[in-house]
DNA sequence: ATTTCACATTGACACTTTTCGATTTGGCGC
DNA sequence: GCGCCAAATCGAAAAGTGTCAATGTGAAAT
């Protein structure tokens, strides 16, 4: 359960079309927030919100230098997450579903 | 933006642990939502709310057969989600930021 | 036809999220 | 120091989400 936790918090960041199109602009290489700003029809404020969002979920990496941030991905993350979103859609031996289900009556009777 | 719009419509269903966790069950077969309900604590009714957004996203089709509800994934959905995921994550030539960014002041200053 | 069962829908509630303007913080140049 | 700029944080309003109990619906069993 703690590892869903983990990862739905990386889909969850990704849920938003705006941030999801951040982590597109990202993809090329680092950038500082003025420049993303540029981008977006979005208050200064609200961009931080959705940087903060997008760094603490681990899918970007802020990075101080003087008065700017640069903001990059963190590709560990990101193949961590693609590990994950194909392990949850993918037959396997371990599968929660194989673990203790006692199917209802309605779908004993059924089978 | 129309793609973002859809493709994060996904995200935001897995941005849920229990949706999550309802998707990898039903990565190893059709289930039908008794047997789902079986593993989670929750209401009926919750699980029925959940089951409609995994649907509307297009991740998660529903079968119907007789009283009986039954669920498998869409690996369409899937794997066109990986594609995107894969798409904003890494370098490319068609990248949105190499659209028409003007970079603020404070940015050419310091190029 | 009546009851039962599986599931969907409704209405309500608490909680979270998105967004903004205003303010604060910290670095840089004068 | 002083003001300016980039970015974070705060406070608040509006919208969205997760959850449940209650109710509705449609199929199957009696």
């Amino acid at each position: 359960m703690e590892k869903y936790l983990e990862h739905t918090k990386v889909f969850k960041a990704l849920g938003d079309p705006k941030r999801a199109m951040i982590v597109d602009m990202l993809s090329c290489g680092e950038l500082c927030a003025c420049m993303i700003l540029e981008k977006f029809e979005m208050s200064q404020s609200t961009l931080s919100h959705h940087m903060k969002l997008l760094c603490e979920c681990g899918l970007v990496k802020g990075r101080e230098e003087g008065k700017w941030t640069y903001y990059s991905l963190d590709t560990d993350t990101i193949s961590k997450t693609k590990q994950f979103f194909h392990d949850i859609t993918s037959d396997k031996e371990n599968c929660i579903c194989k673990e203790n289900i006692d199917c209802c009556e309605g779908c004993d009777e059924n089978e």
